[in-house]
DNA sequence: TGAACGACTTGGGCACAGCCCC
DNA sequence: GGGGCTGTGCCCAAGTCGTTCA
């Protein structure tokens, strides 16, 4: 029998949580499960095919000759080494840069060569520093209140009331979400209304004791006309602002590190405001003070000339910690979370990590099918503690759950990821439309994000589940034995550097592989291949339930688009039959002249052909794409090279799948990446 | 040992620049 | 030249995971 000895009294992991756990489970399973017949394993599309695992002999050269850093940490001199020595082949090694980088005059290296600095082909220290010269400017703050002019007043109760500075710019951060629907939440007003409090004077506070007793409708109206005017700008107003914000941007959006001029991601400070969270935040409306010079922490080099406070005031600090990637940083008041400014996804630091990242998923590869078949024994466990670490990894493997790390209640939305299931979460069908052992899931994920999938699983896993929900809550964990620390810790144990995450990695980037495979035809137009690889990269956003909400102004575009393509169907009818009127006058006629015609005719049916065909494609990838969001898997999940090979084997230009700013992060991968690369 | 902290990645929404079409 | 649409980049919230603290 599958059921348990069971023994109290065990010991509770989520520790984070103020609710009850569940009464009782047991510790370990006395008698061990009736023998399951191992299933086969399903091709479900998320693992990769036999005939994958089967690497062939081209493939295996193609890994065996690559830029590969088997363990990234520890041997990143051999790796850039090795590197080097597979470029002198076909390439000049890059000219060692010469500059002081203990000088400024680093600054005045040239953005152009910056452009082109290919950081992938050299050596990086291996004592985890993370620079070893870094100078900038510091953060740009948030401009200050500009109290509103008279004219707009504030009423209370029906009568103006004059507010003082700081009490009339928390109003102003209400009034200008009026017509959101935030400001109707409960919570949100709540939360407001006893923030707002706290900035008025004894008076204001004496007087305002009921947010539903207050008139914002001309600080409202006002801020829309402000909006309004912003956009009936004239061009040199438009081009003077532009101008200012490049100004800002050259002075402060770039750093010194390491001798090269690097962007910096966000050099503003958040502005102050109302904390909007995701989904049902229970801080939601609260006031995010403005962040002053004393808030702020800056880090750079010793040897560097330190960014300048703004005049009278002081940093909190100034450190030189060149074990940590951020510039700046200051702690934010309502979760009391650190905040940084760091640099942008194209400079060497993070285009580093992503590649690492990309490297650990593959080293997974290579081990995935030995972590499987663990995994499957540990479901026999006598342990408890296992069997449910092995269920979970089962879910994080097939689903692409994310690990779920417990959050303390009261302090943000419910949502959960795989550790932190509850009983409420899930439901078991022994049998549904034909399917066996089907559990349905509906959760909210990452940022509030709901989660729905009906998957049929393994019997084995159907009845472990089935044994995990024995004598619980709703409300209980599923995963009662488990949290990320311990899975992650296993984990670790399986494969250097293997955490829960990088399964999401590895799974998107092995499906995109397989499915640009599977969907590309060398025939097609350059038009049907992109809708392949759209295709197969909505593939990936749907394993890793990337959803948006459908772009407003969908239902009207696709209609635009349609019309379009009515239009060019009846032109394209039109073309038809004046080529065959054409090809009807050259056969009676037998001339030159008509000839050409039938040439001209035959042409223009091409190119409408083409027309149509190209509209038609952009309107199925955009019907497919309308709740799909396939910016975050392209960015952070799949390997970047994958796309470089598929571009480079269909003569795709790289421009059709990055944009401008992909690019630049991605290119690393667009350098070293050729047709064959095999994730 | 578990909680708290810190550093970093991942994530959806939205404002707006810029392009296209009339 | 103007209006509308779309793609881009910014914003900042919300995750993951390793380290430090008590």
């Amino acid at each position: 029998s599958d059921k348990p000895k069971k023994e109290n009294g065990y010991v509770r992991y989520k520790t984070k949580k103020k609710k009850q756990g569940a009464s009782h489970n047991c510790t370990y399973l006395m008698h061990s499960s009736p023998a399951v017949k191992s299933e086969p394993e399903e091709d479900n599309g998320f693992y990769p095919s036999p005939k994958h695992n089967k690497s062939s002999k081209r493939e295996h050269d193609v890994e065996e000759c690559e830029y590969k850093p088997k363990k990234v940490k520890v041997e990143h001199d051999k790796k850039a080494k090795k590197r080097k020595h597979d470029y002198e082949d076909d390439e000049e090694e890059p000219k060692k840069k010469t500059k002081d980088q203990k000088s400024t005059d680093g600054k005045k290296v040239k953005k152009e060569e910056d452009e082109k600095w290919k950081w992938w082909e050299e050596e990086r220290s291996t004592d985890g520093s993370k620079w070893r010269f870094l100078e900038h400017n510091g953060p740009v703050f948030a401009p200050s209140y500009e109290p509103l002019p008279d004219k707009v007043k504030f009423f209370y109760d029906g009568k103006h009331m004059k507010l003082s500075p700081p009490a009339e710019e928390v109003a102003t951060f209400f009034a200008k979400m009026l017509d959101h629907e935030y400001s109707t939440k409960d919570i949100f007003r709540k939360n407001f209304f006893k923030d707002w409090r706290k900035e008025m004077t004894s008076e204001e506070k004496s007087k305002i004791t009921d947010l539903n007793k207050c008139n914002f409708s001309q600080m409202n109206d006002y801020f829309k006309a402000q909006s309004e005017a912003r956009k009936q700008m004239t061009k040199e107003e438009k081009r003077k602002i532009k101008e200012e914000n490049e100004r800002l941007l050259q002075e402060y959006g770039f750093c010194i590190m390491d001798n090269h001029k690097e962007r910096i991601g966000n050099f503003r400070i958040e502005p102050p405001g109302l904390f909007r969270g995701r989904g049902d935040h229970p801080k939601m409306g609260m006031l995010k003070r403005r962040i002053r010079p004393e808030d702020i922490i800056i880090n750079c080099s010793k040897d560097s000339k330190q960014p300048k406070p703004p005049p009278g005031k002081k940093w909190k600090e100034v450190r030189h910690d060149n074990k940590v990637t951020w510039l700046a940083s200051w702690t934010e008041n309502i979760q009391g979370s650190i905040k940084y400014i760091m640099l942008n996804p194209s400079s060497r630091i993070k285009g580093e990590k992503d590649w690492q990242k990309y490297e650990t998923a593959r080293r997974l590869k290579k081990c995935v099918d030995r972590l499987r078949t663990q995994y499957r024994d540990d479901w026999k466990s006598k342990e408890m503690r296992i069997r449910q670490r092995a269920v979970a990894l089962y879910f994080i493997d097939k689903l692409a759950l994310r690990a779920g790390n417990e959050k303390e209640e009261g302090e943000t939305a419910d949502t959960v990821g795989c550790c932190s299931l509850r009983v409420e979460h899930i439901q078991l069908y022994p049998k549904m439309d034909e399917q066996e052992f089907v559990v349905e899931f509906d959760f909210l994920g990452k940022d509030s994000i709901r989660y729905y999938n009906k998957i049929p699983v393994e019997k084995r896993v159907f009845k472990n589940l089935q044994l995990f929900l024995e004598n619980k809550q709703p409300e209980d964990d599923l995963f009662d034995r488990l949290n990320t620390s311990i899975l992650n810790k296993h984990l670790q144990e399986l494969m250097d550097g293997l955490t829960a995450k990088v399964f999401r990695t590895y799974n998107a980037s092995i499906t995109l592989q397989q499915q640009l495979k599977e969907l590309t035809t060398s025939d097609d137009s350059i038009p049907a291949k992109i809708l392949s690889y759209n295709r197969a990269n909505r593939a990936v956003a749907i394993l890793c339930n990337h959803q948006r909400a459908p772009p407003k102004t969908f239902e009207k575009s696709m209609q635009n688009l349609q019309t379009k393509i009515d239009e060019k169907q009846i032109q394209l009818s039109t073309a038809r039959k004046q080529l065959k009127a054409a090809k009807a006058d050259h056969k009676a006629s037998h001339d030159d002249k008509s000839k050409k015609t039938v040439e001209v005719k035959r042409k223009a049916v091409q190119r409408i052909e083409e027309q149509l065909m190209k509209l038609q494609v952009q309107a199925t990838d955009r019907e497919e794409n309308k709740q799909i969001a396939l910016g975050t898997s392209k960015l952070n999940y799949l390997d970047p090279r994958i796309s470089v090979a598929w571009c480079k084997k269909y003569a795709i230009p790289i421009e059709k799948i990055y944009n401008k700013t992909q690019r630049e992060k991605f290119a690393w991968a667009i350098d070293m990446a050729e047709k064959d690369y095999v994730f």
